[in-house]
DNA sequence: GAGCGCTCCTTCGAATTCGAAGCAGTAGGA
DNA sequence: TCCTACTGCTTCGAATTCGAAGGAGCGCTC
């Protein structure tokens, strides 16, 4: 194939693939163990992590839904599913009325807990078990600066595509 | 908090979210994309670049659904709007009467040919640009163990959980 | 203090996802 | 050959996802 313009290097095309397929794997596997250990998704699980982690307990909708990479109707839809189940509570937000705060409860707080060690076993085991503490060291640096660069690159118009049409 | 078990690493921890959020943000750019070009959704063009890679143009549903991590009724699901589309053709395998095989059309392998590069630039764009040659190396070198690790751990009873119940 | 654009959240409908159940077809032993 | 267990795929219903549209509040300018 002597005419693949943009191609990645068969090192980047490596780096891609297999990072597609580890978090892929790992995706999976934390799912179901969430879903056994706690019925949550992983979603929700996500929302819980981020909420029990903050000093307050709460965060304001935008906030969740940026910090966890997602539609703020499916942020809607799952936040009404927890409350539902007593895990958090939604009051509006004290200073900006048309905003909604969303705090964790102490039940969400005991099935954080609760989910919490089997999450880490998962993932130390999947993800951590093949790698030494430097390997774990290299990756984090690694991932870091990607991590910035993506978040700053926007979103909607980002790449300056657009070619034909 | 001077009693967290299981804990993981600061380090860790690091680790992990930013793989998370790294991909999650990876993902939802290079669906946009994808969208945009060929009117593809991630796992669709998945599909069609592992079927245009085979030597045959062919693969098995099985062993597609393994390569993509998907569920089986996912994958009948897609490859039958594959189908509709024209970009792909169903018929039974020669050897196995149970078993179909999928093989991509022309018209596939024109439409993963027109949306590859813009693909291409994403990854490019948000995955490689802050890092050097080297980094890309050693990402590939530390990922590779951890997927063949995840590969090997079987999927269901996976981890030797099991704890309470 | 009225107008105008913007942000925040929810509702709605359509599309996608999964697991469980069902339907062949295959393989191995009696 | 017949039985039984297993594999490969599809159908079904329920749950989750997103984008577009809608309603309400905020902040700036004039």
């Amino acid at each position: 194939m002597p005419d693949s313009p943009p191609s990645l290097d068969p090192v980047q095309l490596g780096a891609y693939f297999a990072l597609v397929e580890v978090t892929s794997l790992l995706r999976h596997a934390v799912e179901q163990q969430l879903k056994e250990a706690g019925d949550l998704s992983y979603v929700q699980f996500q929302l819980l992590a981020r909420l029990g982690d903050s000093p307050t307990g709460s965060h304001r909708m935008t906030d969740l839904a940026d910090g966890v990479v997602y539609s703020r109707s499916g942020l809607t839809y799952q936040v009404g599913l927890l409350e539902k189940a007593g895990l958090v509570e939604r009051s509006p937000s004290a200073d900006d009325e048309r905003s909604v705060t969303v705090t964790i409860t102490d039940a969400g707080r005991t099935l954080l807990a609760a989910v919490l060690p089997g999450h880490v076993e998962v993932v130390s085991g999947l993800l951590f078990e093949p790698l030494s503490r430097d390997d774990v060291h290299t990756l984090a640096e690694l991932l870091a600066p990607v991590r910035d660069h993506m978040r700053s690159a926007p979103p909607r118009s980002a790449a300056p595509r657009r070619r034909k049409t």
